[in-house]
DNA sequence: ATGTAC
């Protein structure tokens, strides 16, 4: 599939509008020479314009560096729904409703840890259930999960996971509003009550690991992470078999419902729902309780691994020593404002593997981080390095407030699985100097580093074009997978 | 991502 893409500048690509019939918007895709013909290489970029087709989308169908192929749109896509003619689509925020990531901080630098790696390890995954359909740290009742739906973080640290602080460090202090537990089908709930603090499987993680660059020292010391060779600990997860039976259910009942509203859309996969619909205002709402459970998911998995910590390093590490840096989540749909051609609108942001990056002064970042601006947390590869950014102007003026999440996808799960054994994959980890524990060896090597585009140049090219600003790069040293 | 298919 050959695409035009028009070069805009240095790391911008459009798609124009008149490629393909029905597209209501062109596309813009941010990439630098490199990772462009990373990108032409799967079908992602036709996924950019078939998102330009969907009612009331505005703007571009927007695509970061760490762009690849997923349900409907790819992962690594932007697109913003006017709020009166416009549609969510259940495709935009992904099966993994709040997928999302947590950095917490420690006073330990790395040859405190050095030692005690091994055991740190082993206590990380004694604590930290993981594994494919796994059950979590804390089973729920029907009133319970109903709690959790509506609280969210608060919730858990309500519960005694966690300290009150560490939910003005949670984007949306850890609740998005609007949830309602009676739009979420008895089958979700059903999956859900076993699985509270779990990390589940796939390229969901914990990983410790050191500050390995500092990009901007002023930042990075207000962010909590100033020192070179810092331990900091990183958490990937979202909200498991929850939030993927509640994206089931509503993308089956957008595809039964296309002809009654009159829709023809270009890929199934695409399932859209009015915003001003009943069944719209249901998505949201029940998307709202997969995004509360994840967010009290990750409270969970933070609580285990303070506990595995203090455990291993006693009074070095306790909980107020190892305080939340900040949470993000990049699988989700806002009600949020922007200036589009000229006119102030209120739009659904659908952010499908891509973060929110708000700028400095903005009213919904936590008050000691408002002059930095949007802590963005960027997880790379379990052998390379991950990022800390902070969210720049250019993300509101360009994006929807948005950057991107990760490195994206190379090669696709069963090709990364022919590239590398779970054996060979281990020994270069290991030659690296990470200690992995992981529950199942057979699915580790579709998370091998070759799986994945370098998360640097994904980076650089969100701090170049103006959406973020690097701010610290994390090495791995322990890493704790399902 | 996921009780990796109903």
């Amino acid at each position: 599939m050959n695409i035009p893409l028009e070069r805009v500048d240095k790391n911008r690509w459009r798609i124009p509008q008149n490629y393909m019939n029905g597209m209501n918007v062109p596309g813009m895709v941010y990439a630098d020479d490199v990772l462009i013909e990373q990108i032409r290489n799967d079908n992602s970029l036709k996924q950019v314009a078939n998102v330009a087709t969907l009612p009331g989308v505005v703007g571009h169908s927007l695509a970061m560096p760490d762009i690849h192929w997923g349900y409907g749109f790819p992962v690594g896509g932007v697109a913003a729904t006017d709020m009166e003619q416009g549609v969510v689509s259940p495709g935009g925020i992904g099966f993994d409703i709040n997928c999302g990531v947590r950095l917490i901080a420690t006073e330990l630098v790395r040859d405190q840890v050095k030692g005690q790696v091994d055991k740190l390890a082993d206590e990380l995954f004694r604590t930290l259930p993981s594994g494919v359909g796994g059950s979590g740290m804390r089973k729920l009742d029907q009133h319970e999960i109903r709690e959790v739906m509506v609280q969210g973080a608060a919730w858990a640290v309500a519960q005694g996971y966690g300290l009150e602080e560490d939910l003005e460090a949670t984007e949306e202090n850890g609740c998005l509003a609007g949830a309602n537990p009676d739009a979420v089908s008895k089958q979700a709930v059903q999956r859900g009550m076993v699985q509270l603090g779990s990390l589940g499987s796939g390229n969901h993680f914990c990983e410790v690991q050191v500050v390995d660059h500092i990009y901007d020292s002023e930042a990075a010391k207000v962010l909590g992470i100033g020192q070179v060779n810092q331990v900091v600990i990183t958490i990937h997860c979202g909200s498991r078999g929850f939030g993927h039976q509640i994206a089931e259910d509503y993308i089956k009942l957008a595809q039964q419902k296309q002809q009654d509203w009159g829709f023809e859309l270009v890929d199934r996969q695409l399932a859209c729902l009015p915003l001003q619909s009943r069944e719209g205002k249901d998505y949201l709402s029940a998307m709202a309780c997969g995004a509360n459970f994840a967010w009290a998911n990750r409270q969970l998995l933070m609580h285990g691994v303070r506990q595995a910590f203090a455990s291993v390093f006693g009074r070095r590490a306790r909980p107020k020593e190892m305080p939340l840096v900040y949470d993000v989540c990049h699988n989700i749909a806002k009600i949020e404002e922007y200036v589009v051609d000229g006119e102030k609108k209120r739009v659904c942001v659908h952010r499908k593997g891509a973060t929110r990056a708000f700028p400095p002064h903005h009213p919904a970042i936590p008050e000691k981080y408002r002059a930095v601006g949007q802590p963005v947390l960027i997880p790379g590869d379990m052998g390379r390095y991950s990022f800390v950014l902070a969210g720049a102007e250019g993300s509101m003026e360009q994006s929807f407030g948005s950057c991107c999440h990760g490195a994206g996808r190379q090669k696709s799960r069963t090709a990364a699985k022919k590239a590398i054994t779970s054996k060979d994959l281990m020994a270069q980890l290991s030659a690296r100097g990470v200690t992995v524990r992981v529950h199942s060896k057979g699915l580790l090597s579709e998370e091998a580093p070759q799986a994945y585009k370098d998360a640097q140049n994904v980076v650089n090219v969100v701090h170049d074009a103006g959406l973020a600003k690097l701010v610290a790069r994390l090495k791995p040293i322990i890493v704790v997978k399902g």
